[in-house]
DNA sequence: CGGGGTGTTGAGTCCACTCAACCCTGGTGG
DNA sequence: CCACCAGGGTTGAGTGGACTCAACACCCCG
């Protein structure tokens, strides 16, 4: 209802507006930067729903948070541009990078059950959001199947996501872990039409390590072992894969395979 | 649309019919065993849209399975009577468990997104589930509001689940894992009715140790150390906690915390 | 009686952790 | 200008907890 209090910490909000494609479309299909979020609205809805969807953006400096552990569920928020990190904390106190999150993927949507937020969300660059407020969403979505159903995949990819990353936790080895969070990150970011070989990091080497469940110093000895095996240049946060079927091969996939 | 195709490994399947309270309610709010899934359609739902939500159920008895990795996803499945084992597979070919379900929850949630599974359920004793054909499912959801909010928080809530696994598998050491396990698997059979100290597990020292990303030794030992703490019988499968606070202590929660 | 499945316990190994030193870079201030 | 510092990253040495391998106990069932 009232999304003001919740933005106290961000850097300004947009007023209300449409939250879809600016006017200049500098890349194929880039709606919103929502990869996908707007499109089935746009393509949809007739034409007052669609006109419906408003939403505010805000800009996340990097370093702010947008939401933070028990704040309450507003919105949900797809990334506009920018990236985060997402963490929770435990009850001892000792917090966990959940995962990070790029441009077209949806911030807080673990909240629709408790209401409430049970992580944290930071930039890690200068960033930009739409707010959706949720209610309304939801309302939206009872009007439109299409939207209904994007939804419905937009959560459903999340627990995906997540029990990938169960499966990472719970039987590799330090290498795979690190690979295996490379590979990935490299498809995702080739979906958002980077290289797919050549790119630079946001997050620290603490942050990689308290994703894959690794102190940063085994991060960064793995990473050593990579350079040395001949799979990977790394200088700093710039990342240039060498032999993705060499990556693949440490982490299992025969790479033919399916 | 048919899913008799997907059911000839399950031992039989009734016709199609109301998936709400059988006549007999032996237990107070036990709709369909569908711990309060049924309850927003009893309750929100007009009479006809009410009887429109009919579903088969199908009998899976212990050790087969319900659905298979690479599944096609035609329905969604509120577990009636019964528990059972979700386990996914890696490239490699090891295989994690990444939950069990009790009665109430509902399985095949993660294959709304790719609509095919990315997993395998297997019931650990016979066991009794309702058949909800997911397409029927997400046009009910959208004549009622109260039907759509519930789903959205089931999926919601499964993405919580998954997170504090991931917080178990990534920052915890064995000990900590299977206490965390045992405090929450109490808290669902409390909420099922059951007493919260005495219980009988139905999976294996293996499963266990795959949901927890330990080996089977490993979970063993651990349970003969927190007997000898004298915080917990051990008898096989028969488990009577002790000192309810002494574990809590363990995993670091202060008990009287907040 | 033997045999398979399951669980417990012991001995030794190894991988990731801890602790620590050092490097590099960018920023700040004398 | 350089000195200094803080934060992030790398690398080394040693430790410890979970793993591997193995033996054995137990129970159900034939």
């Amino acid at each position: 209802m009232d999304n003001r209090r919740d933005w106290a910490h961000c850097s300004r909000v947009h007023a209300p507006l449409l939250s879809l494609p600016d006017a200049n479309p500098s890349s194929p299909r880039q709606n919103c930067g929502l990869g996908g979020y707007c499109t089935p609205i746009e393509s949809s809805l007739a034409r007052p729903e669609h006109d419906a969807l408003v939403c505010s953006h805000a800009h996340v400096k990097r370093g702010e948070t947008l939401y933070r552990l028990g704040d309450r569920l507003s919105s949900i928020y797809p990334i506009k541009a920018g990236c985060f990190r997402v963490s929770a904390i435990t009850e001892r106190g000792d917090h966990q990078v959940i995962g990070f999150y790029l441009r077209g993927e949806i911030l807080g949507l673990d909240a629709v059950a408790t209401q409430s937020h049970t992580s944290t969300a930071t930039a890690l660059e200068d960033s930009e959001v739409c707010i959706v407020p949720f209610e309304h969403f939801e309302r939206l979505c009872a009007k439109s199947g299409p939207l209904q159903q994007h939804f419905h995949k937009m959560m459903s990819r999340e627990i995906s996501v997540d029990r990938n990353m169960m499966l990472l936790l719970g039987s590799m080895n330090a290498e795979e872990r690190v690979v295996s969070f490379l590979l990935s990150l490299s498809a995702r970011l080739v979906a958002r039409g980077y290289s797919p070989v050549d790119f630079n990091l946001r997050m620290s080497r603490e942050d990689i390590g308290s994703h894959l469940g690794l102190k940063l110093e085994t991060v960064s000895r793995t990473l050593s072992s990579l350079h040395e095996q001949r799979l990977l240049d790394v200088d700093g946060r710039h990342f240039r894969v060498l032999d993705v079927p060499g990556l693949k091969r440490l982490v299992g996939e025969p790479e033919s395979a399916r």
